[in-house]
DNA sequence: GCATTGATTCGATCGATGTCTATATTCTGA
DNA sequence: TCAGAATATAGACATCGATCGAATCAATGC
């Protein structure tokens, strides 16, 4: 019972906008480790900076060269980023000596509406 | 660079509705530190659980003995629901030999638009 | 008072995750 | 074809988080 793994690969495909919250009924063990999935993906700094900077950037797409200084290395750049494709959050495609990344289609359409929670008190 | 702490305690007093959207502008590492320390207390199966539980009990609150069963001890639930504590998500009261909890006010506020987001193609 | 029940804290352990360096892969251009 | 640049992968390592059992704290009721 305690092993709950973060399931082979959770279906994590898109980020639907506004949101079965929490607090709306009790939730079964399962969507409860299938959302923590979703979150974990989330939770971490580099990867939410990754996320912004090729979603901001203006071609809609971003060169791994545009947006690997978040202050890792390289390799941990890639790791990052390969966990955020596997999670259907970003797609890459190689061009030239290059790689493009851009936001999944799916996790696009969610738009600007994309959920993040935010805190209230925590000024910057 | 490479130690990015939780901060000593992220003041995620609420988690307010919907949502500045991480894909509507870089984020600053201040921030995306901040915003990952507020999924990180989320990213967590038996957390959401608890929450879950308090959150649609009855009298909108729960004694920890009507939650616990969740498939570990009673010190590891004490745990979660101290970090839901801090997290100022939920707040306890001791009445006699029991503890209650409820959803902290400001989270309450939020009601049912707080913020989860869903995935897709992962069915239950 | 003291035993009992409910809840929290403590100390230790184990596994997962993020990080690095080093190596491999993939492409371009001379 | 070979050197070099841009990414990705592999292997190793440190840190951190979740967990448990045991001990402690708090309140009740006898």
């Amino acid at each position: 019972m305690s092993k709950y793994q973060p399931a082979e690969q959770p279906p994590l495909t898109a980020v639907v906008p506004c949101c079965p919250p929490i607090t709306d009924g009790e939730l079964s063990a399962r969507e409860a480790e299938r959302i923590a999935a979703t979150f974990e993906i989330l939770a971490n700094p580099v990867r939410l900076l990754l996320l912004s900077r090729v979603a901001s950037h203006p071609a809609g797409e971003a060169c791994v060269c545009d947006i690997q200084d978040v202050g890792v290395t390289g390799a941990t750049v890639s790791y990052h980023l390969k966990k955020l494709r596997e999670a259907g959050l970003l797609v890459s495609e190689r061009r030239g000596t290059w790689v493009f990344y851009r936001l999944a289609p799916s996790f696009e359409a969610a738009g600007p509406a994309a959920c993040v929670p935010r805190t209230v008190t925590g000024s910057t």
